[in-house]
DNA sequence: CGTGAAACATTAGCGGC
DNA sequence: GCCGCTAATGTTTCACG
C-alpha cells in the first residue's frame, strides 16, 4: 500500500507504458537505454509490487453508441440507529457499494467530502436511456435519499496517465 | 465519429481487451473461438476504425506516492463583450484548456451543465500540494473566476472499461 | 547488466467455404 | 464477404557469464 521507491529509469519505463501499453519489450528497452532482460526484470518487478496494476484498451465512447456522460452526486439516507428492530444485514453504505459494483453504466464511484455522499461517473447511450437509469435503478435503491446530475458538454481533457512525482 | 457496427465477435473481443489488453491475440482468438488470423484482422479494424483508442498501462496512485484524490469545480469568467478594446487572442475557455492541458496534476476536465462551467479531476501528493496547485496555479489563472474543491474519501469502484450496449 | 538460444507470438499470402 | 492454414519474421524469456 505505502509507496514504492523508484529510481528514474523506472519512472521513464513508467511513463512510456502508461503512454503506450502495446509497445514491446525490446522497444522499451531502447528507450531507455536497456538491453531488453533487464528492462523486463524491472516491468515485471513493477507488476509484482503493484505500481503496475495492470494494462487495459480504451474505447472511444462514442463509437460504440455511448453519446452521454454524466457525473451524478448521491446522497444516501443516514443509518437510523434509533428504532432497529434487528441489526440490519448490510448498512445504506454497504448496500448501495454492492449495487454500484453491478451497475456497468457507472464506471467510477467515490466517497466524497462534501454536501453529497458519493460521485458516480455513468456513460449511457443517451438521455432516454439515463433517464431510465435514474428511475428504474438508482432512484428505486433503498438506501438512496437524494441525488443531483450533471452532464459533460465537451472533454478538455481525460487521461489515464499519472503524473510521476 | 459515428458510432460503429459490431457483432457478437467484436463486442467479446472488446471486453476481453478491456479486461486485459495484454493478451496475446493467440489467446484472445481462443476465447472467441476463432483462429489467430481473422481474430487479429477484427482487432485491427477494431484498431483503424478507432474504437479501440489504444493500450495503456494502468498505475495505483498509491504506489506511486499519489495520496490525494480531489475533484475541482471551476467557474470561469463571462467574456465581457461590453468594452473589448480589441479582440483578445483567445477566449476564456481556449485560455484555461490550453492551460488545463500543461497541469500533468489534472488528470481530466470535462465541460459542464449546471451551476459550474468545469469538473477537473486532480490527483496530487498530499493537501499540502493541493494547496499549492491551488493558490499558485489554479487561482491564479486570469480566466478562472471561483472553485469550488471536495476530496475522495474512499474508492467504491474505478473502472476504464465501458459497458458495451 | 548483457549475451545467446529456445520457445512463443505475430502477420502476410493463399486457398476454401 | 469472412474463415483458417502455413511459413517467415520478430519477440519474449531464461540460464549463464
Amino acid at each position: 500500500m505505502a509507496a514504492v521507491n523508484l529510481d528514474a529509469i523506472d519512472r521513464k519505463i513508467l511513463s512510456i507504458l502508461q503512454a503506450d501499453g502495446h509497445l514491446s519489450n525490446q522497444e522499451v528497452a531502447e528507450r531507455v537505454n536497456l538491453s531488453p532482460s533487464p528492462c523486463l526484470r524491472r516491468i515485471r518487478r513493477l507488476e509484482q509490487e503493484g505500481v503496475i496494476r495492470g494494462y487495459v484498451a480504451l474505447l472511444d465512447p462514442q463509437k460504440i453508441g455511448l453519446g452521454l456522460l454524466a457525473w451524478v452526486n448521491v446522497r444516501l439516507e443516514k443509518h437510523d440507529a434509533s428504532s432497529p428492530a434487528r441489526k440490519p444485514r448490510l448498512t445504506p453504505q454497504e448496500d448501495f457499494a454492492a449495487s454500484v459494483a453491478n451497475w456497468p453504466e457507472v464506471v467510477a464511484c467515490y466517497a466524497m467530502t462534501g454536501e453529497m455522499d458519493y460521485l458516480l461517473r455513468v456513460h449511457v447511450e443517451d438521455m432516454a436511456h439515463f433517464s431510465r437509469f435514474m428511475m428504474e435503478t438508482l432512484l428505486r435503491h433503498p438506501a438512496v435519499l437524494d441525488v443531483k446530475s450533471s452532464f459533460a458538454l465537451q472533454k478538455i481533457k481525460d487521461t489515464t496517465a499519472l503524473p510521476l512525482v
